[in-house]
This record gives C-alpha cells, structure tokens and sequence, in this order.
RNA sequence: GCGCCCGUAGCUCAGUUGGAUAGAGCGUUUGACUACGAAUCAAAAGGCCGGGGGUUCGAAUCCCUCCGGGCGCACCA
C-alpha cells in the first residue's frame, strides 16, 4: 500500500519534471527498528540517488512533496536522517484495524496476493522403513507451517509426502520383518544385513503372523512382506504426523510410479532430447552440461533404474500435474542431490521450477550437554517420544523459532519447563490472560471510539495487530515461517505491556468496552497466528 | 580436494535482499502485587558482528582471502 503510494509520488514528480525520468525499481518499505522514527520508512530516496545523481534528501523531500496520503490511514510523511521518508499513522487507522479483526476473526490475515501460484510442497518425505524419528521433526514443522502461510497468504498449496517403496530398501524390509515373524515362532533372531532390526518390527511381525501365518520362502515373498510392512509402518507415520498436528494432501507411492511407466517415459524423454547417453554397461544423464559436477547413472548395468531416475520422473510428474512451483523441503544430507536434481529438470527443459529448501540440522541438548540422538540398535529417537516429552506446542514452536538455514539446539530442560523462561508459555500466557479477562463478565454496551485508545502502549498494540497481515505474506513471500514465532511474542509482550499499564474492568464503561474489544482483538490474532505456527492457544493454563 | 550451511552479548539466535545509535529471549543485577492471572512488568550491565583486505555516501549484510565448526560429495535412498 505504501509502496504503491511512493510509487505514484515519484511517477508523478518525474511527469513534472521535478525528478529525473530514471526506471525505478520495486520501493521497499521496511519498518524502523526505532519507534521514534515511525511505524514505516521507506529508504527509496538512497536507492535512487545513485541513477537519479541527486542528493538523497532532495530526493526525500520531493517524493513527500508529490505524496497523496488520502484514504491511506497514513498521517504524516516526514523526511529524516540520510534521506528516510518515514511514515506515521493517522487515527484513521485504529478503527478500521479493530473492525478487521473482531468483524472477520476467522481469517484477519489472510489475503489473495499469491493467489496466481500453485504450489506443490514436499516435505518430510522420510523412508518408511521405520516410525517418524526426531530429525523429521523439524523438517515436518517447517512444511506444515510454510504450507499454512503459503495458503493464508492466497497460494494454493498441496502438502506432498514422497513415499519411497521401491527398490532394494524395501527387499531388506521384508527380510527383516521374515527374522522377526521367525523370532515369533519361537526361532532365534537373526538379524538382517544391512537390514532394519528396529523394535517396531516386533509388532508387524505379530500382526502378520495372526493374518497369514508363516511367509513362504523367496525373493518374491520378501518383497511382499516388504510391502506388508511399509503399509504398516506407513499407518503408524500418518498416525504421528497427525499427532503432530501436521497435514498431508497426498501421499505419493514411488512403487506406483514405477508401475505406471512414468520412469521409463522420461528415459525416453530424455534419450529424444540427446541428454543420456551409455558408458560401462549404464545409462547417464549429462546433468554436468547443466550444472551438476558430473554426469549421473540413470540406468545401472543391471538394468534397473537409479533413485535419481525415479526422483526426476516424480518431479515431472509433479509439473505434468500443473504446478507451477515446485518447492523440495529436504535435510542437509541431500545436499548434493539438490545440484544433480536442478541440472536433471533443466535437461528436461523445465529451469528454474523447482526450489530446494535445505532444512538444516538439528541437536538435542539438555541445558550446556548434548543428548544423544540415536538409540542402542542404530534408530533415532521417534518424533512420538520427543512430543510426549515436552508436548507438541513446545517442539514445534523451538523448531520454528530458528531460521531453517540456521543448525537448531533443541533445548529439552528449556522446552519443558512451564515458567517465563519459556517463549511458548509467554505467548500462550497472554493469550489465556486475555480469555480470562473476557471471562469475568459481558461487555458493557456502550458507544466507544478506537480513535480514543491514545496512550502509547495502546497504541503500540494496534500496530501490532495491524501489521499481522503483512507479517504472515511477507513469510510467505521470503517462504521463512519463523518470523511468526518472532511476531507472536512480539505481540505477546505488546499485550503485556498495555495489561500492566491500564485497567480494564473498573474504569469508565466506554474506556472498559473499547480496552475489551482491544484485548479480544489481541487475542484472536494471537490464535491465528499460532494456528499457523501449529500450536494451541489454550484458554486456560 | 570440491560444494553448501554456520561464525553477531556469557548461552541460544534475529537482523526485512546495502541504511538511522547492531536487536530479542534466556542467564546476571536492581526495582514493581491490599485491584482484572507476578507464568507478568520496568530498568541496568553486557559487542573489534571470527581475522584481514576491497567495493561506496554508507557493510553484520556484497566481493576476495585466510581461520575455525557442521554437513554432503555412489551404478545408496
């Protein structure tokens, strides 16, 4: 809004010959990191001094004096320090801004300005060779969240989980589960090389044997009771993801896509765009004329296709389903795969529609001393664990406190500790002070104006919930969810500030009725945010 | 060796694509409940932004170069 406003001033200055008629890139509005200097600026001037070849602050004050600030809920627009335009706002803003929330409390924030990209988002995505463990836990966090910004923010988004049961891994899948159903009746165990020897098997191995009883021998069977265990475990993952509060759209089979012959077409696609060639008994892609260090193995010389090969026909899957984005949330160890898989989609003539999102690693630590994350057997502590631990509030709002670019410390003693110490407990704290507070009896009613919520801490308050919006399409844009987390105790502590300083109950009924509709107002945008974050507002604590 | 992530207060981390006096939380210190939830609030101390060069009006941010920490470099997935 502002920008466009800008925009328009320095249009309309260069028409009258007041500025010089350079092209302008995007104007940038950021808001100051010191209230004094108002609640936006803009840093326009600076950026076009250099094409203009013009003072910064001469620039400033033209920009101001072509300003039209009418119908903006802007007051006043001041020229400061190197060449700043900083914005105020008027009164006009504080009405409009309570009448948002409280009018539409279900989707204050929510907006259609990414309403032009669909995205398809995958995440998670981890092998289901066994439960959810904790390093898909941030991973698993990080989706659902930027999936839920993305669609407040008006994208469509479906949240994909790329459901590996193909290959070699399920054959040792099934030869494990055989060792257990054998353990089951009454053999010793013998653990599978290279196999999985995890505990959960135990149960698999139970269940099968009270369906079918004893396996027959065989490559073949094992693959079934590959099969047989991935459906299983693959129950017990929806299950967890579900306890996590995280949602998936579509789970998407590899096996299916082998059977459907989508591998085998973009082989073809490839060998008629001249981009694979045969060397030592393989297939290879030049993935190195795009980018990638060197060329990769397509088709091994036993004929079957690579992960790599699989992975690119998802991916052209993916855009033959009419995405016009896709984004890969992945761990730091596919790092390397990010590169081949870019140059892989641009020799397939698609560049530029995938985005990889490294989500980097994390570590569990207890106060200064570091927790082990894997247990004896070689599995990783299970997400289940983690979450009956410190609750699922907590993990998710530590995983998304952090930028993803960031390795993360998990602070199990700091995450479970119920005291303000704890940013969790601070921001759900006001929320159910507020619950309260609205509690104790009906609103008066009572003609109040929010013209007349004038004291700072008010005031500060209402530009808060003011710039939710904002706040939630900028992380959308910059796709970094965590800037939610910030906000939400930035509001939270907004909250607190203004509830300490003023009475509400007590006072005069018009000052007590708009303190109220302040406060509820706080509290539904403190819900939606942190239904974005996937963490309950609790009205009670 | 190559590629990527990170290095900012004692600790964990932000820093809005190069802007104003570098911020927050925790921890430390000092204050504030005979009124709506003190799980809160107010204030203080704490910094060569890993080092060194460069780019320019201006650098934590961009470039180069070192130093440290992490991850990855398969006819595995």
């Amino acid at each position: 809004m502002i920008r466009s406003r800008v925009g328009e001033a320095i249009v309309r200055a260069q028409a009258a010959g007041e500025l010089p008629a350079v092209a302008v890139e995007r104007v940038e509005v950021e808001v100051p990191a010191d209230p004094a200097h108002g609640d936006y600026a803009t840093n326009a001037a600076m950026m076009l001094a250099r094409p203009m070849r013009m003072a910064p602050s001469r620039i400033a004050q033209t920009i101001v004096r072509y300003l039209d600030l009418r119908d903006s809920s802007l007051s006043e627009a001041t020229v400061a320090g190197p060449g700043f335009v900083n914005f105020r706002l008027g009164d006009d803003f504080k009405a409009p801004t309570l009448q948002a929330v409280l009018g539409d409390p279900e989707h204050y924030g929510a907006s259609r300005a990414l309403a032009h990209r669909h995205v398809l988002l995958e995440f998670v995505s981890a092998n289901p060779t066994g439960p959810l463990n904790v390093v898909s836990a941030r991973a698993a966090a990080f989706g659902d969240t930027l999936a839920a910004v993305l669609e407040c923010a008006g994208a469509r988004v479906v949240r994909e989980f790329y459901v590996n049961d193909a290959g070699a891994q399920v054959l040792r899948l099934g030869q494990s589960l055989r060792a257990r159903i054998l353990e089951q009746t009454g053999q010793p165990f013998v653990p599978v090389e290279q196999g999985y020897a995890g505990e959960y098997l135990v149960d698999v191995a139970r269940a099968y044997l009270q369906e079918h009883g004893v396996p027959q021998e065989g490559a073949d069977a094992d693959r079934e009771l590959g099969s047989y265990a991935v459906a299983a475990i693959m129950a017990g993952v929806r299950q967890d993801l579900l306890t996590y509060g995280v949602r998936f759209d579509s789970f998407f089979s590899e096996r299916e896509l082998h059977e459907r012959g989508a591998v085998r077409d973009l082989l073809a696609e490839l060998q008629a765009r001249g981009e694979t060639y045969a060397a030592d008994g393989a297939v290879w892609i030049r993935t190195s004329a795009h980018g990638d260090d060197k060329d990769r193995v397509v088709v091994r010389s036993d004929s079957t296709p690579t992960y790599l090969a699989g992975d690119l026909a998802y991916h052209r899957d993916k855009l033959r389903r009419g995405f016009t984005e896709l984004v890969d949330v992945v761990g730091p160890d596919h790092h390397s795969h990010t590169r081949t898989m870019e140059a892989g989609m641009r020799a397939l003539g698609a560049p530029g529609r995938l985005r990889y999102l490294v989500v980097q690693h994390m570590r569990l630590v207890h106060g200064e001393t570091a927790v082990k994350m894997s247990k004896r057997g070689g599995d990783f502590v299970p997400l289940t664990e983690l979450v009956a631990e410190v609750g699922r509030d907590a993990a998710r709002f530590f995983f998304l406190m952090r930028a993803h670019t960031s390795p993360l410390d998990f602070d199990l003693e700091l995450a479970k500790r119920e005291g303000q110490e704890n940013p969790v407990f601070y921001v759900q704290y006001a929320h159910a002070r507020i619950q309260s507070l609205l509690r104790q009896a009906d609103a008066p009613q009572v003609n109040w104006s929010a013209r007349d919520l004038d004291h700072p801490e008010e005031r500060q308050l209402l530009v808060w919930l003011a710039r939710f919006p904002e706040e939630v399409l900028w992380a959308a844009e910059r796709m970094e969810p965590h800037r939610l987390t910030r906000y939400a105790q930035d509001l939270a502590g907004a909250f607190h500030g203004f509830y300490t300083r003023h009475r509400i109950w007590g006072e005069a009924p018009e000052v007590t009725a708009r303190r109220l509709a302040l406060a509820q107002a706080t509290g539904i945008v403190l819900r939606r945010c942190l239904a974005l974050l996937g963490v309950s507002a609790p009205d009670r604590m």
